[in-house]
DNA sequence: TCTATTTCATGTAACGATATATATCGCGGT
DNA sequence: ACCGCGATATATATCGTTACATGAAATAGA
């Protein structure tokens, strides 16, 4: 047996209505608890056929007529198809899921690349009350995408996209990345180190560029005659960044301090290390950048900054409901603070 | 400026069909590629009007007319409200979420504590045409829950689900935990081990049962004399894991390997060990589960079995797809190979 | 008894799209 | 001149729900 009766038909407001012997028109007072207008007896009935029938409202049909979307989209641009699956990304898709089903909206999630999201996108059956949307890439292509979910007319959050276009009204959330850098550079500097080794995704990735910018700033500030060098890595694998530190070591000296764009960047060059016998943090520090839980199970265990991915989704949601609630819907950047994590890499 | 038109409503068909001066009907035709019935010109000036007032179709009004979903629900059942922080889970989400947005579906997250399934989301305006769910709790807090999701007269796929309820039609995805398990105890034993402790977690998970199953099994077949003890930590959590495990050795000797349900919990006990001067492998040895990638990054590496949670996701997907174009939905239960990864620690 | 007022219930017309059946045109064949 | 046919285009009804206006009892006030 596959299917009890051949093609059932799911049951509508009529159907119950006409079970209940009343209009439709006051099963859907029932329905949405416009209680004025129905009787505690008609109600009960009417209650009772609902769920003997297994009546349940139609949303497309209720969407329709209201014009309202209880869902919300997240947009995730990227070239990879395993895009969730990036730790970063999950924790925010966590965080935006957790906000939005406890105000009893559901998330929609859509992942593609950059080309993709005009056509695709626009024309497909998918409707929502508005975008959340992480997009990777190199800044002019984050701006074009960002710029076509505007075009959808509909309330646009980005996350981790420092640059507010001109004249287009979206939200931005990200964390403080460059006070991140900072925090980094002024611990460092804090313990003599003199000669600092940047690793980053080959990428443009907003987000990174800011923690160098942080970083940047704490060397002027104070950093005397601190050197920065900065080397990027074809892909954050741990193959590819174990290969860029070790080209860059062998014909350089060991740097003081080896400040990974991310944490599974950091901790790849901190292996790189110990096969090579060279002692963390005696000889070098190490420091990475997320506070990923897992990497905190490497030893020793890494000095990072959290970034609170998980929070940043939260925000987002809340800024999104209370747009959608408020109806209006202005340019707005949300950045929530970092927390730098000594561990016993530095 | 916050918007250009205090309400500019969002162009329908009619508007389209107005500019262009043709029928609805036609504008209909062009969109949805019936050229039979429109000349070349027609469907030029239709699709320039089109382009020209930004117009997009509106997924409610059609999803009425057609009744087809291109959405499929993704129901997160667990009592956390990070449900989807979690590494496993995060990984199978992208693997359906990917196969899904390829065939030109969507994925609409929903998490939920088990008691709410039936209240909100049976009456939630939330439209899709079949359901894979993760559902955590104990056996029959699961099955409860599954038959809620049957109720709904929609396809039902449950991951890591080994019990097929009588009478029910879902597809039941999992891996190969049992295999799993057994590959486990074989390893170790041909390694001489006699004496194996167990570490699960307190709730029940009917995957973790099977893989202690699998390891029952290989003791069975080939143990001689091994002893097999189970102790549960009141959660996954680094410190309630090396708190239970601490509590265990506190009055227990010494055995010849420690098993973690998972990862983290295998990498919880190892860091416990260093801690206590006991030597990976040499005095016990330490096998996880799952194979998260994170987890490589611990020393000495990890010996675990990789679940692949990402290609859960991804067959889950397809059958979905698959149940949805045939129109059958019959149960059938898929079982993934898992593959035994050897590290350093065994 | 007759009018106000309240309480409960219904009829009708949308929302935006598409399925179906029906029209109109021009053209080739007889 | 007539029929038939293919190629285009349209009119109408409908999907399931809700907004709005209206109706019919029942209650109250005089």
């Amino acid at each position: 047996m596959t299917n009890e009766a051949p093609a059932r038909r799911r049951a509508t407001i009529k159907d119950v209505a006409k079970a209940a012997d009343v209009s439709p028109m006051t099963v859907s007072n029932v329905l949405n608890g416009r209680l004025q207008y129905v009787s505690a007896a008609t109600k009960k009935r009417v209650e009772r056929e609902i769920e003997r029938l297994g009546y349940r409202r139609q949303a497309n049909a209720r969407n329709l007529r209201v014009a309202e979307q209880r869902s919300i989209g997240m947009v995730i641009v990227d070239e990879s198809p395993a895009f969730l699956a990036d730790f970063f990304t999950c924790q925010v898709v966590a965080g935006l899921a957790n906000v939005l089903n406890s105000a009893d909206y559901t998330l929609t999630v859509q992942g593609m690349r950059g080309d993709q999201l005009e056509t695709s996108m626009i024309t497909r059956n998918f409707e929502v009350g508005g975008f959340c949307a992480m997009i990777a890439g190199s800044g002019e292509e984050r701006r074009a995408a960002i710029r076509r979910l505007l075009d959808l007319d509909q309330p646009v959050i980005v996350f981790q996209e420092p640059i507010t276009l001109e004249g287009a009204d979206f939200c931005a959330i990200r964390q403080d990345d460059r006070g991140g850098g900072r925090l980094i550079g002024d611990h460092l500097l804090a313990r003599r180190v003199e000669d600092f080794l940047a690793v980053v995704p080959a990428q443009d990735w907003p987000a990174i560029e800011e923690r160098l910018a942080g970083l940047r700033e704490s060397l002027a500030a104070n950093g005397g005659g601190a050197r920065l060098t900065v080397i990027a890595s074809a892909s954050e694998s741990f193959a590819d960044v174990q290969d860029v530190v070790a080209r860059h070591l062998s014909d350089h000296p060991l740097p003081g301090a080896i400040i990974g764009a991310n944490d599974p960047i950091a901790t790849a060059a901190m292996l790189y290390l110990f096969d090579h016998d060279v002692r963390v943090p005696e000889d070098v520090r190490i420091v990475g950048f997320n506070g990923f839980e897992a990497h905190r199970y490497a030893r020793p265990r890494l000095t990072t900054v959290d970034s609170a991915a998980y929070q940043l989704g939260e925000q987002a949601g809340r800024a999104m409901l209370e747009r959608l609630e408020s109806g209006r819907f202005a340019r707005h950047e949300y950045i929530l603070p970092v927390h730098f994590d000594a561990g016993a890499t530095t």
